[in-house]
DNA sequence: TATGAATGAGAGTTCATTCAT
DNA sequence: AATGAATGAACTCTCATTCAT
């Protein structure tokens, strides 16, 4: 991605854009608090007043980070909310929430890593409001409360296994496979009553 | 016997033992990070250079509530590795699990919603070690890669439902119940071949 | 005959009076330091940089508020220079004084309040000087130290009465008409011997 | 006043009194916000960061100032509180406010010449509030509007007068009376009904 | 007649840590 | 067993100003 090479001169105009592909770097890597503007600065080639330009605050960077790269989730939930309460659906609804973490995999990361952090922020609610609704999509209708559990876990195995699977051995694919496999396996086993 | 650094309780002297409840009551709420020994010491009562009378650095206040309060972990991990494989152990180690989780909730709590801190600090390797050795004495001889995702999963969901389950109406006990149930039901479907 | 800058309004350029505008409407709200020129520049709907283009620096902008607001008050020592030193004249000072700075009111609001940043400015001097001015025409030929101070107090007292009376209950008009008087009055103790 | 030379070792346990000195000496020769906490560290030769130690704000110095310097003012408005409203009183609640001022001229001059800052400030009401009930003292029982302008006027033509007129010639004493002399006529004036 | 993008300097504030007492 | 006093480094953020376009 990016032309990746000479930083001084590079792109004309694409310095917001830069200021999220790092900040998003720095902070899956290191957690929000200990990512600082000066080393986002740094890293970029620019004094610290500059990314004030582009944004009016630090947890602002991060703010329309989550808005671009979330919006599949959201479109997702809408997508959800017009069919059919099937199996295949719930079945399509994993298999696309997968597709979203894989492709925003570092925000994804960051999330799940730095749980306390995004509860105190601006988007924390966002978190809570789309996990509380995917969740509401992949339940039966009579619902036990291990259901319930059922479902999250399918919801929090996929994250957690997205991240912490990396170091065991294995083609990265073939793993999502399996993920997914498991995922689907609760829900279904939630609907079998 | 004593850890070498002579600080055992040592009767009236319990300032040690109040410094590490209310950092990790904080540190719960709060985050690692985003909790100050300025404000431990003003719960306290006491001056930050109190503080360091007792604990070496701010980190080491948080090694020292893992070492104390981890070791059910660490006995259940030695037990374990004397019993047979059978499922009837893998339940067991399950059920013992959650009550080392609910007994020392806060420090689980902090565990989960700080993964990237805990990372960094000194004590992120021996979580990851514990997670891998629970995970290897859940799985089957032969498993395969969905079968260490269902282990895993087990895991993952009781701490994850631990916490994230808190705002879902039910019985506290009730919850527990489901959420070992269905991390049971994980593991036994990785020895279903 | 334009003042050698070229920047006379010339018709359909407004904006550099309604920098003028907005900028003492705030300085004589908040004082010159807190207002900073993204502020003004954001009520104008214009760039910062847009401001640099009408005033060279910030100073310059209320450098310009003064020499265009403060004219009636260069007239009015000019004409009471030519004047005979009675009372009657006097007594006219006055009242121009107390019209000239009804029409300025915000800028002579903000001289009274920010005195500590007026006598730093490049205006400070002027200022000073068009004070003593003043004070040395409503002075009587044998003046003593304290008809000297009552002539200033007739000065001081119109400042400060136009602007911290504000919240005193009545008539803003009898109220100037109440301040008049007492300032006259204050000037005719000082010619009895 | 103080020990006046060697500023390295200098006084033990004195540095927050330092503080208040330094700090009250620049603000009142370059206003609030042009004094930056960098300066003050640098005149005392300690830290930043140890003025944090003894005052919580940058605002709170400025407050610790009034409340230990314009106590004989809260003094004079209590004792005046008692006292009948004779003209005896009323001319020596202003002999002895001349007095207060004179003891804490630094600070006054503060007020007298950044009157847009103390407004915004947390002190900004206490210094109304004063004001008015001083000039209550000073008012006839039947005051009309030109009353409160007199009395008004005394109070600030003293405040004014200690500070404008250090450029004028003669001796300070004398100044001094002259202006009580014209602050006391205008009061008085304002009984003669 | 303006804007977009940036800078350098500096602001107030907070932090973990130290050390003599 | 603890305090008082301080430090150095870092933090987020704001400011007036510049300049190519």
């Amino acid at each position: 991605m990016s032309t990746g090479s000479s930083h001084k001169p590079g792109r004309r105009g694409d310095t917001r854009q830069r200021i999220q592909d790092i900040t998003l770097e720095l902070i899956a890597e290191q957690g929000y608090e200990k990512t600082s503007l000066r080393e986002i600065a740094e890293r970029l080639g620019v004094t610290k007043a500059a990314l004030y330009y582009h944004f009016k605050t630090k947890e602002d960077i991060l703010v329309s980070l989550f808005q671009d790269l979330t919006a599949p989730i959201d479109e997702l939930i809408e997508w959800a909310a017009e069919q059919p309460h099937t199996m295949a659906t719930k079945q399509e609804i994993l298999t696309r929430y997968g597709t979203a973490m894989v492709d925003a995999a570092p925000l994804f990361r960051f999330m799940q890593e730095n749980q306390a952090t995004v509860r105190e922020l601006s988007i924390g609610n966002n978190v809570k409001d789309r996990a509380t609704k995917l969740v509401d999509f992949l339940l039966p209708e009579d619902a036990s409360l291990a259901d319930r559990v059922r479902c999250f876990s399918a919801l929090i195995s996929m994250h957690a296994g997205m991240f912490m699977l990396k170091e065991t051995e294995g083609d990265p694919e073939e793993k999502r496979r399996a993920i997914l496999e498991v995922a689907t396996e609760l829900v279904t086993r939630a609907h079998e009553h």
